[in-house]
DNA sequence: TTTCTTGCAAAAGCTTTGCACACCG
DNA sequence: CGGTGTGCAAAGCTTTTGCAAGAAA
């Protein structure tokens, strides 16, 4: 069992939840899938294998891994709510391509001092934050354009 | 007429589209209202004084503005959409106060020559880009909590 | 008069919820 | 057994769209 799977355990223990099955596929196939799902893109790769998987469960079990930890909700401007796996302290930021779609991470800690140096000034206690540069991929932005 | 009027009456006059009371009427009630309101709350204020005009018209303009540029459409995770008055190549981020819902605005130039850098090291070419700091305003985090 | 706009209501798209039945502990 | 979870369908929300009537050029 993973240290994700374990953590979620626990979680649904300390909650007096319940152990499922459903919660069990979701959370293996969402640690599979790579980041960046949205919902209905999880939900299609789950009913392939799992066809009685409603909607509504993998909606209800991604609020319960944002809850928990082990997920973070993000809106990409697409209207969509994706999610993607938490892995302990480290946190990135995203490049999103306009073009294609695709979407890279990165990881700048000069930007989170800056990023702390605001909120210092303005007496403001950062809780968490979002940066997004958009534009073009290499891929997009080369010879064919 | 304010420049930002002029703006959009050169967009409507080059794209072949009319101009109208009610487009008139929007666009004051957006200037006048500060950054930050979403299509419905805009929209109260603008019945207040003009009842006939329909919830329709201002989405469909405010998308208007957003393509002549006077205006940028954005979302900060509670799913509506707010516009802002775009004033010339000023940028600004955003602190948004998790509490009081509060939204201040900051612009950090050393942060944007760090997203140049990162950009430049994946090839990347910026278009736009967003950057939001969640967490608490000065005065939800002060002494009462 | 021709084309674009408007207001209304209906539709669309994503997400949440109510409910009866099933399952976990 | 009692309470929680599930699947389905229906409802909720924000936003978009179709359409007939109205206004601008």
């Amino acid at each position: 069992m993973s240290r994700t799977q374990k953590i979620f355990k626990d979680f649904i223990a300390r909650k007096g939840l319940k152990s499922t099955q459903q919660r069990d596929i979701i959370l293996n196939e969402f640690l599979k899938s790579g980041a960046h799902l949205s919902t209905e893109e999880l939900y299609l790769r789950i009913r392939k294998k799992h066809p009685s998987i409603g909607y509504a469960t993998v909606y209800r079990t991604l609020k319960l891994f944002a809850e928990c930890g082990i997920a973070e909700e993000r809106h990409f401007g697409d209207g969509q709510a994706r999610y993607e796996p938490c892995t302990g302290e480290e946190h990135h930021d995203h490049l999103v391509c306009r073009d294609c779609g695709a979407i890279l991470e990165f990881e700048d800690s000069r930007i989170e001092e800056l990023q702390e140096n605001v909120a210092r000034e303005h007496n403001f206690k950062i809780l968490s934050h979002r940066l997004e540069l958009y534009g073009l991929c290499e891929r997009c932005s080369g010879g064919s354009k």
